[in-house]
DNA sequence: GGTTATCAGTTGCTTTTGTAACTAACAAAC
DNA sequence: GTTTGTTAGTTACAAAAGCAACTGATAACC
């Protein structure tokens, strides 16, 4: 095989990651102020409820540091309050605030938007694939080694 | 439509891109002490000869200060070479050298390798067709607003 | 030919990330 | 019940990325 960079799936994840990324950012950092990470943590809690700092680095598989000051940004905005666990006083539970719930939903529409806009370039039955596929990719590498 | 994490096609884009580049960063940072920049650039010089900054910057969507910086320190390490072009004296051609050329052989290989590795959890089918909604996204974004 | 605009690439400064070492809480072993 | 190990989360420091202002060269206009 002759190694072209358009046939080396890892540039190709890259680079589409990248593009679409810098894409969708406005929506949270111009009108939220936000951070990538921040807008995932607040992502996940505004889809599960309440989770731990814990839980989110295993599904999320980023990184525990970035997800810490992640929450500390986000608590300093006021869109999540923190309340240890009583069971297990080194962890805490994280909430969204009425208004971290006001700019999920917010942010959940322009994504979804944004999502249907992508879709426009490409068939539904080529969309769900695309996105099968990528499911199947991340939980593999993911049960490989998650990040620490 | 509800959005799921797990169905909106940034933050798979991105979980795949981070996963699979964290598994193939060993290649290149522990064995030639390259930064992923680094390794686009050898990359794009490998696959295409002779080129200008300006030329990678286009291609691969990266912002020019990254190239620059990671041109100077592929320079340091003996991979690559300037000259400048004398018909437009602001740009210069940046070229391999023999170690350099070298190191890409190396890393091609290996790349390769690791596609191949990727390949066995899909179809080859699937594999193309994915590969080609990528680039096809690629594209379509880059024709939008490449990097400045 | 001189003023103004544009372009390739670099540098300086700030923000963000990565890494490793840390604190505080729990658990196991004995 | 106290040593030893582990875990959740934080912090400090170093490396990398982003941004804006810069240099030196070219082009465009008058």
């Amino acid at each position: 095989m002759n190694l072209e960079l358009s046939n080396f799936l890892p540039y190709l994840l890259n680079q589409t990651a990248e593009l679409v990324s810098r894409d969708f950012q406005p929506h949270y950092k111009d009108r939220y102020g936000m951070l990538r990470t921040e807008w995932r943590v607040l992502f996940h809690l505004g889809r599960q409820g309440e989770m731990t700092a814990k839980q989110i680095c295993e599904q999320a598989a980023i990184h525990k540091t970035k997800i810490s000051r992640a929450v500390r940004a986000l608590e300093m905005k006021r869109y999540l309050e923190r309340k240890t666990i009583e069971a297990d006083r080194r962890s805490e539970t994280l909430k969204l605030t009425k208004s971290g719930r006001a700019a999920f939903d917010d942010l959940s529409r322009a994504a979804v938007q944004y999502d249907q806009s992508l879709a426009k370039s490409m068939s539904e039955t080529d969309l769900e694939a695309l996105k099968a596929m990528l499911s199947k990719l991340i939980s593999e590498k993911t049960r490989a080694g998650p990040a620490v």
